[in-house]
DNA sequence: CGATGAAGTCAACGATTGATGACTTATGCT
DNA sequence: AGCATAAGTCATCAATCGTTGACTTCATCG
């Protein structure tokens, strides 16, 4: 440090990149909490510490800023490569998408962020190619059988709504339960689905 | 009919409930489609047919509105009553929560419309209570063991996933796929998470 | 130091928001 | 018919919305 500590709150040195940046964490936070319709742009360049214009200068809108904030970065290797038990695979889906802090989402994973604004066409686009053609895909090449689309939505819906119980719906045994005790319970209902029955089945 | 139809769009008598109950017929739809935040009081009024005005005349908010207008009335005889196989109320609960048609709430069941304003904590109060309290408590008690109150919301996840991917998301393969093909499949889940396990758990 | 361009601020626009109170109109009773 | 009351409308308020263009301030280079 070549000067001491201002004693007005840091003026900021000017930068693009951080001010965008700072803009980009903000909105992100702000529409987690508050979805699309209910965070308003003067709020968010306010977190930022800047003018609402800039939003507009670096994002052309409020729907473009929303789109470049809030949005589902598939994890490499999740599905693809070398093949693992799809209990594995789950596993790891759990912890992502249930267990995991999401601190820039507001403790949220992306995809129950984009569900609270699910009724604007463009999220709900995202949302759907994301979960569907990102995350369920292979899941369902890998199972197999007639109805393997339908029993990896099924194990999708399930990630889905516990991530939905512990962090929207706030209920309180999953979210104290820690997660070794659900991954348990989780891996023998993907087993479920994915082994064939033993008795017959119609 | 006494009377030949009238020339005009019919001025509609002048009758207090009857325009209490278009405009929270009015109110639900409007909600459910674009949640709390994404509705003016005069969309409302307007679908209803009458002026803006009455919305706080009748209501006193629309914070009120909204809380009338949207909310789950939970099947009665569902989880009380003489005790049936657990199957089969998830059976009823399946058919109720992700096939049911639910004109009234534009098509979703209110809990999944519920989500979509959960942000703000009287809904998401009344959520969380509706469903930890009247759907999920009988489960538990019902269910047994160390656990019950963990697996029984599993099963509230995997139902309410199973909502969001259908309605929400519109994921293909449950959105096309008929009750009974679920059925089965939520069945064998479902007896996962009752039976105790064969094999040694831990 | 002085100029140049970018980074950021400011003021304002038109539209819309939830909400209020005064006003008009229709209905029902006598 | 005429009056009283409730049902409904209208105009309007103060705030806030997304968005724009002109303006100011800072950093950098010659």
């Amino acid at each position: 440090m070549t000067e001491a500590a201002p004693s007005a709150p840091s003026p900021r040195r000017r930068d693009r990149a951080a001010t965008r940046a700072a803009l980009l964490e903000a909105a992100r936070l702000r529409f987690s909490r508050q979805g699309f319709d209910g965070t308003g742009v003067r709020e968010i360049a306010a977190d930022a510490g800047v003018d609402a214009a800039l939003v507009f200068r670096y994002f052309g809108s409020k729907e473009k800023l929303y789109a470049e904030a809030v949005h589902v970065e598939i994890p490499q290797g999740l599905t693809d490569g070398p093949p693992r038990p799809l209990t594995r695979v789950t596993d790891e889906l759990l912890y992502d998408v249930v267990f995991g802090d999401w601190e820039k989402f507001d403790g949220e994973h992306p995809l129950l962020v984009m569900l609270r604004s699910a009724h604007r066409p463009a999220v709900r686009d995202q949302l759907r190619d994301r979960l569907c053609d990102g995350y369920l895909r292979d899941f369902a090449e890998r199972l197999g059988g007639g109805d393997a689309a339908l029993r990896a939505e099924l194990i999708g819906a399930l990630l889905l709504g516990m991530g939905v119980m512990r962090s929207v719906v706030g209920s309180p045994a999953l979210t104290e339960a820690t997660f070794d005790e659900t991954r348990l319970l989780v891996a023998r209902l993907v087993r479920t689905l994915t082994e064939p029955r033993a008795d017959g089945v119609g």
